[in-house]
DNA sequence: TTGAAAGCGGTACCAT
DNA sequence: ATGGTACCGCTTTCAA
């Protein structure tokens, strides 16, 4: 309370408790072998002293910090919200905390913040996605840390992967279009490079509308992600203006369909009578939504999970360099009431 | 490329560059006064290396980390990430980088989240709320550096305070109801210890439904946050079943309001015309919704770019200990269809 | 503007 | 089971 207005230190402990401060050091982990009394000492002094560890001389000293730098697009996307959840519920207790960042959907943004986030020496690396401007691809290359690319199936991965084919995915929904009976298809958003899944959604899409013959200029453009509920309201708007016979819409996201959904809603357009919509993400929303929005689940909890295992698989297995993960998802179509 | 397979330090970048390590520390900060030609030198030859800082020495020697240790209770929340956005935008420039954590809700995992990250030495900490255990608000008060507890007015605040008071904020709708009419009111949520601005949001309610001398009793309890669309359904079908001539009610949260009126839609109860819902949080969704929920906007990102320049100004002024700056958000009705 | 030396607070490693 | 000692890679401080 008085007078000492320096910060313990595991000398401080040490002295207090009688030993040495590498006996200290031992009491502070769980396996090392202290002896049963001599280790209650010194958690007393220590709690005595109000002595906290100081990781960032403990990291400098073993060479390990115990950090995994994650790079999202956007905090505020349930999507990656749940691959975050993911990752951090297996991390849990693995002595691994997650590093957060998120690049806004930029590559720019991207490459400053793992220039930044490398200096704090984080054990392994996990972004989102498999775009990344050459100087962030060479840091990555270089960092002498596993790196994960998630939510993709990059032609040339960095190092392991945990993701699925966007274009792949948006074919399934093609596909429950055209066995609907819908033929006269249009697809919004997906338009910006920003959004590299997007763009391969858009492309998936495309590419099967075109194998089976069918019109493929029904496309609007939302803008700029992140693509919200008003990006998929506007669209829609669009959609009918241009192309009023269009029987089905898909959207990049279930948040761009819902925004479309209620632009129906508003207009007393009858969905899916007159329009059928299908988002992609599985999210909350396209279930409670009335009617309920089919989707396409990409697992994004899973992709977390299995990031997260990779990261510990290879961290445990030191001799595990040249081995390249790569786990890959099959999303699956949800059908429910908007087609 | 070849053999070299330590990570180079300073010291090889001044050898490289023929220098001192000391100038090339120097060179690698924007103020410094080291030569243009040098500095040149310098970063040609760390570039040359692939040299990367490394701040875990940095932090150790100069006893700065950089980081802003931050706790919400969930990543899966759009307020909480708007607080978060709004952080990151003001801290961006600054130096300073969040090192994030989530509680799910409990005290306790905020214990050893707070526990954990001290370890970390963090140069400011920002909570979401003002319960916390009793060990938490100790290593809180003895940390050493700012705290900013958000989200709420705490009676006894720890540190600083960036906040609103939930009470006041739900009588805002109890307020509105009265206006529009409505006496018979119900509130669903806000019954679970764990999410304690639901509790004030459900006291706040229940004391301004009272001081009219209304019906206090249509309570319905949604179980364990988070609280989502899929309890306000139920919560609300419970409502409808027990007290049938309810004509407005509160939900603790937008997602659950909007849970409630799908409830409505589904089961051809026509709002606000048959009974009239309100929300809380501002959320996008309610006001996408159709038709578009009536809810408390608690600015949730300016609580976030408050915090950000509490933390910031605290950190700037050296003798600012003793100083406790409280700012408070006024929360404001945003009236929509639903009521 | 640049350099030399002394730590920062732990842990690895080797003894005992 | 415990202790001694040499660092980890940077910044602080003082000198030139």
């Amino acid at each position: 309370m008085a007078g000492n207005n320096k910060t313990p230190t595991m000398l401080d402990v040490a002295r207090l408790a009688n030993v040495s401060s590498m006996t200290v050091s031992r009491a502070f982990k769980r396996d090392a072998s202290v002896g049963k009394e001599t280790r209650e000492r010194i958690l007393k002094a220590a709690d005595e002293l109000g002595y906290v560890l100081d990781s960032t001389a403990a990291n400098l000293s073993s060479r390990k910090t115990g950090f995994v730098a994650v790079t999202i697009p956007s905090i505020n996307n349930a999507n990656f919200a749940d691959t975050l959840r993911g990752m951090s519920q297996r991390l849990r207790g693995s002595g691994l905390e997650i590093l957060l960042g998120y690049t806004d959907y930029s590559v720019d943004e991207e490459e400053r913040l793992i220039e930044q986030f490398l200096r704090r020496r984080p054990e392994a690396i996990v972004v989102t996605g498999g775009t990344h401007t050459d100087r962030c691809r060479k840091l990555l290359e270089h960092s002498g840390v596993p790196v994960v690319e998630t939510w993709d199936l990059p032609a040339k991965p960095i190092g392991h992967v945990v993701g699925f084919s966007n274009a792949e995915a948006a074919k399934l929904m093609v596909d429950h279009f055209v066995e609907r009976g819908y033929t006269r298809l249009g697809f919004i958003g997906g338009d910006t490079s920003r959004d590299t899944r997007g763009l391969d959604r858009r492309r998936g899409f495309l590419e099967a509308v075109k194998a089976r013959g069918l019109d493929s200029s029904r496309l609007i453009a939302s803008g700029p992600p992140p693509i919200t509920m008003r990006e998929g309201a506007a669209s829609m708007r669009e959609m009918i203006a241009r192309w009023p016979d269009t029987q089905a819409v898909m959207c990049v996201s279930d948040l761009s369909a819902f925004g479309a959904l209620t632009e129906c809603q508003r207009k007393g357009i009858r969905v899916p009578e007159d329009i059928a919509i299908g988002g992609f993400g599985a999210y909350d929303l396209a279930e409670h939504a009335v009617p309920a929005i089919t989707t396409i689940d990409a697992s994004a909890k899973a992709i977390g999970t299995h990031a997260a295992d990779t990261v510990l698989s290879l961290l445990s297995n030191p001799e595990s360099t040249d081995v390249r993960m790569v786990t890959r998802i099959t999303p699956k179509i949800i059908a429910r009431q908007t087609t």
